[in-house]
DNA sequence: CAGTGGTCTAGACCACGAC
DNA sequence: TCGTGGTCTAGACCACTGT
């Protein structure tokens, strides 16, 4: 496939459509390098920039990753894993693969206002906070805040729970942690436990990489 | 704030940083249009091609949008939708605003393999598709392809449902559809209705943008 | 028309990784 | 050391929007 240079369309597009037909097609497989910025330019006789804005185009859609001084290769598809919608416990047993925790932090602070809310503390009430990593593989895959209230680890009878699901970009440092590279989202989970007296129990707030996960959800019609 | 020639961040990150800056302490406000990248490369003494891959961070981030000719501007906060734990009438309620539902196309189709695999169809059996565009405000908020099986849209009474979310990037066609600028995700939601002898009813493709949303799911713990 | 963003080039220097 | 990607510049021309 040749640089048209009397089309609309860009070449930087024509040069990111000509790599992302040779990944969909097999000729360059996962894990493979790419040529390298300077092979590129000479093979298709663009500058090194728009070749640049080419494999950025490709990284924001998740085809390939960089890797500064190594070169840019493409990428593993998917590894799916279900969350939801029963138990931490049966959520994994899901997965082949067993899950492997890292506590990274506890202690108690003062929690963020998002948190204090659905937890139903006072200003400036504190709670208790854990971080843990969750390894599936070797590989990072959830981040996990929880917090409790400080009041309530004696009895603990959860009877249902809340989750809402969004979306944000993750910070340099969340990006690390997780192993994500540029562009992908992170799905932000914030679960409440409720007991049956509609009392929060714990709020959590996790983490994880956008390209790895199905979150499944069972809902009754009633 | 001005650039710091000496420091270790570079210095596209640094205008990226002042915009930022400028935009969470309000000195730029939703809506208002930011400093033109002419204007900007004489500001901070920079290369326009500099100011063009802050800008381009900020899209990515979802701060900007960016208008060819026109200019950059603050994007408006995300006017939180929210979507289940219930029917989609009650889902809506949360909101002030009327939906308005736009009916694209109707007609039976051979459904895609994950639909079809939702449903329990044998190989090359078709379904009825209703693909329509979801308005609050005015404004597109959900892309919906809705299928049913051929043989059951007589008695049809639902007991449950299965929704499995997922994220990627939109296509152009779905960029345009759904208003959404660059760097943007989908949110995909594959729903199944299924009756309480277990057979599907129905599969849904919905996607909604991921910015503009939040998914809402209680579970009970039994 | 003038002003805006969109694309593209050629060249420079730096930082990282592997040998 | 050499090849890789990361950053930055200065300048050019094009396409779109508004007057």
């Amino acid at each position: 496939m040749e640089i048209d240079r009397a089309s609309d369309r860009p070449v930087y597009k024509q040069v990111a459509d000509a790599l992302r037909e040779s990944i969909r097609n097999g000729q360059l497989r996962a894990g493979e390098p790419l040529p390298s910025e300077t092979q590129l330019t000479a093979r298709y006789g663009v500058s090194r920039n728009s070749v640049r804005t080419a494999m950025g185009l490709l990284r924001v859609e998740g085809l390939v990753t960089t890797q500064h001084g190594r070169g840019s290769f493409v990428r593993q598809r998917r590894p799916l894993q279900r969350l939801g919608p029963s138990s931490n416990a049966k959520r994994l047993q899901t997965q082949d693969e067993k899950p492997d925790q890292q506590l990274l932090r506890a202690e108690v602070v003062h929690p963020p206002q998002e948190v204090a809310d659905r937890l139903g503390l006072r200003p400036a009430e504190r709670a208790l906070l854990r971080r843990s990593l969750l390894l599936l593989g070797g590989a990072a895959t959830q981040l996990a805040d929880r917090y409790f209230p400080l009041d309530v680890t004696e009895t603990w009878q959860p009877e249902r729970w809340l989750e809402e699901v969004t979306l944000r970009m993750p910070s340099p440092g969340e990006a690390r942690q997780l192993g994500i590279s540029g562009g992908v989202p992170l799905v932000r989970v914030l679960r409440t436990l409720y007991d049956d007296t509609g009392r929060a129990l714990e709020a959590s707030d996790l983490l994880l990489a956008g390209d790895r996960h199905v979150l499944v959800y069972e809902i009754p019609a009633h």
